[in-house]
RNA sequence: CGGAGCGUAGCGCAGCCUGGUAGCGCAUCAGACUGGGGGUCUGAGGGUCGUGGGUUCAAAUCCCGCCGCUCCGACCA
């Protein structure tokens, strides 16, 4: 993509309603708008990090067996009600009339409807178990909106539910996506914490956060240092086998947020490995039981041929969150630093001299090269100076870039830089090229 | 939901207290000089001062209502 056609609004200052970093450098850097409060517009690159986020939740979704769907923003208010939570959720849940003086509500989470479809396609246990799940948009008009996209009122989430005959079944489920999560938390480059927690008006017994460290977090937590240096992508996991062990090693550490904290079981960590810290709750994952299914009548036959209900779960990644934590806990004074695997391009392709002829020719040459190569790239080709051009890329934040500039092309050679740490070589087009691919 | 602020050009702000018809920096446009970390000079364009009402000869400025946004707390993914 060339920068010169690119729609990318980057901002020089600080807009003065952001008040954390992430927020900041998600204005500055172009990635949203702000629409009202709590609500933004995702732009051009953003929105491409936005589906980065999107697409690891996805395959890491997949890979553990679990299927998507789509369901609507808009519900039915009569779905609700036979649950109960209609009148239980309150004011956060925006409640809207149709044409016909329905009532009608945005959704703010998805047990409801997705317990009705369930309940009304499925009648046997032989069909259990089911992991299902979709990544839509979400509404809960929460009281004070803030930092940006991590708290706001509209946002993109990833729900799953399980649906199992029973406790032992339903805990398998949880373990998939015990597992899942640690794995798709560590591709985005993220050190995500599995603490207990509070199971909140979701209801259920059996609740972890997912928590990445970061100042600006919302949340006081505590947690054993060792977990920090747990590797889950170093190792195969099969879906098929007995995960507890995994989630074990993992559950029996020390980890919890303020409302379960424990602080005998804390103070008895050696001193070096305890870690109180803030954090941002990233993902969540409940078992619930039959919290709905037995309201709601979502039963199935058991092997007997009693009629039994479902044993359920639910499980929900903040993606839209995501890109505001990952900024949160990746960035340096001038900007974003995009983790690789959720960067909006790989390479920042930068030419230093905008009228130099020679200069011109080697970027357009690199840049066709690039892009034959399948690499993403953003090529500054504008007429701005060469301090404007790095800063700004800096602040978008891309992995690599490559300065393209007088003495390089003298030497046959362009600079690669590394945008974490800033390391810089010298090298042939080939050489940068052969290093991206 | 309690408490506190703010709303003036695309962005960041001054002017308001003490009323006299709007200004600075950045950005934008034109030209020149420059050219490896947001450059310099010259010139230009751009604002119903959030909105409605009131006071006054006169309101960005004083008073009242409304709307919007932000921060602290409580609450929450």
């Amino acid at each position: 993509m060339r920068l010169s056609r690119y729609f990318l609004p980057t901002l020089k200052e600080n807009p003065s309603e952001a008040q954390i970093v992430s927020h900041r450098l998600m204005l500055r850097a172009g990635l949203i708008r702000q629409a009202s409060a709590g609500i933004y517009s995702w732009l051009p690159l953003g929105f491409r990090v936005l589906r980065r986020i999107e697409q690891i939740v996805r395959e890491e979704q997949d890979a553990a067996g679990c299927q998507e769907l789509l369901m609507p923003t808009i519900q039915s208010a009569d779905l609700w009600r036979e649950s109960g939570r209609y009148e239980d959720y309150g004011k956060e849940m925006l409640r809207i009339k149709d044409r016909h003086e329905r009532d009608m509500l945005y959704g703010p989470t998805n047990e409801e409807l997705i317990t009705v479809i369930f309940r009304d396609s499925v009648r046997s246990y032989r069909e259990l178990p089911k992991l299902l799940y979709h990544i839509q948009w979400k509404f809960r008009d929460e009281v004070r909106p803030r930092f940006g996209v991590m708290r706001g009122r509209e946002f993109l989430m990833k729900d799953s539910y399980s649906f199992d005959l029973d406790q032992a079944g339903a805990r398998r489920a949880y373990n998939k996506m015990f597992v899942a999560y640690l794995r798709t938390f560590a591709r985005m480059g993220l050190k995500a914490i599995p603490m207990q927690a509070d199971t909140g008006p979701i209801g259920g017994d059996l609740s972890h956060e997912f928590i990445i460290l970061a100042e600006t977090g919302e949340s006081q937590v505590y947690c054993d240092r060792e977990l920090i240096d747990f590797d889950v992508l170093g190792e195969a996991v099969d879906y098929e086998a007995d995960l507890q062990p995994l989630v074990d090693r993992w559950a029996s550490r020390y980890a919890a947020t303020d409302e379960k904290h424990d602080p005998a079981r804390f103070a008895a960590l050696p001193e070096a490995r305890r870690i109180e810290a803030r954090g941002i709750e990233v993902g969540h994952i409940f078992y619930f039981g039959t919290k709905y299914s037995a309201p709601m009548r979502a039963e199935v036959s058991g092997p007997t041929g009693e009629m039994v209900p479902l044993h359920m779960g639910s499980y929900g990644i903040g993606v839209s969150r995501l890109a505001g934590a990952i900024i949160e806990a990746s960035h340096d004074a001038n900007g974003i630093v995009w983790p690789d695997a959720v960067a909006p391009f790989k390479v920042g392709l930068i030419n230093v001299k905008a009228d130099d002829a020679a200069c011109g020719k080697a970027a357009e040459e690199l840049y066709g090269r690039l892009r034959a190569a399948g690499i993403e790239v953003l090529y500054d080709d504008t007429e701005e100076r060469a301090g404007a051009k790095f800063a700004n890329m800096d602040l978008i934040g891309l992995p690599w870039q490559i300065l393209v500039g007088p003495r390089g092309v003298k030497a046959g050679t362009v600079e690669l830089k590394r945008r974490a740490g800033g390391e810089r070589a010298e090298l042939s087009a080939e050489a940068a090229l052969a290093k991206l691919a």
